[in-house]
DNA sequence: GACTGAAAGTTGTACAGCACAACTGTCAAG
DNA sequence: CTTGACAGTTGTGCTGTACAACTTTCAGTC
């Protein structure tokens, strides 16, 4: 690898970064209001069901007092639901509702779009880079931890 | 393209936007505070001198209030001057300073060394694919507005 | 030359999103 | 029964940002 590789690299990935944060978050759920934190909780939860606070704050990179308000939020709005564990009244269980299910899916399926309109814009050869070189991204990105 | 294909980038890119945040502002300049704006403004500064604020707020895409203030910080930080422009005493003239030339140059060199790190950790064609897919994905990012 | 409107920047204010610290309630192990 | 760990809440404060109203400077028009 050269020096002008990670040189290039670094450039990239700073401007992605910066590009995507727009991008991604553009009017993704029309009408209401939406942080990145929320939908990706949402997103978890529909994923999985059952979670902590604590299990989501770990996901989500988020302090518990963050998840706390967070969580209350979305309670408040009707997309979920907290009940205390019997077995351990300690912990919550979050549980995604039907209303919940369909802000997640709705603003799922506007990103859906968004990316088959930037997909299609691309090369096969640009998107199979893409398809190989993000995750080992993510990979080297997560391992220096 | 496939429904697929379009899929498994929506995830990945989600992934490498939250993930590249930590890892891209993670102590880079030891130290010293500076947020991902300012030190995107020294670095604009640093490789174009005599913008003015708007021209600088254009690049960032902040408003121009927050680039009041962000430049207000910089210089009190010594690490860049603004000078009224003789000819449009309008605007101003901003130019970065030695120091703030040695606080990008060193922040980058952090930047730069994570990165060699992060290249050496993947393959010649994992590369190639970022070479070639990123900067495809800013293309049509940025074609949509 | 005096008006008028646009341009560049500043200041007051408000908000979102987050962390930290101190607290409450629950549990489990000795 | 006590002690300490764990899950969550609440008070507080900071950072980064936008919006609106303001000042200063300029350029064009009559």
């Amino acid at each position: 690898m050269t020096e002008h590789d990670a040189d290039h690299l670094h450039h990239l990935l700073m401007d992605v970064v910066r590009t995507a944060e727009f991008a991604l978050m553009d009017e993704v759920v029309p009408g209401r209001a939406m942080s990145m934190s929320q939908l990706f909780a949402l997103h978890e939860l529909d994923h999985r069901a059952g979670m902590s606070q604590r299990e989501l704050g770990e996901r989500l990179v988020l302090e518990k007092s963050s998840v706390s308000r967070l969580v209350a939020d979305l309670e408040s709005e009707g997309l979920l639901t907290r009940e205390r564990d019997p077995a351990n009244r300690r912990l919550y269980r979050l549980e995604i509702t039907a209303a919940g299910r369909r802000v997640h899916r709705n603003a799922a399926a506007v990103l859906h779009e968004r990316y088959q309109g930037w997909a299609a814009g691309m090369t096969a050869a640009e998107r199979e880079g893409l398809a190989a070189g993000l995750p080992a991204l993510l990979r080297v990105m997560r391992a220096e931890r």
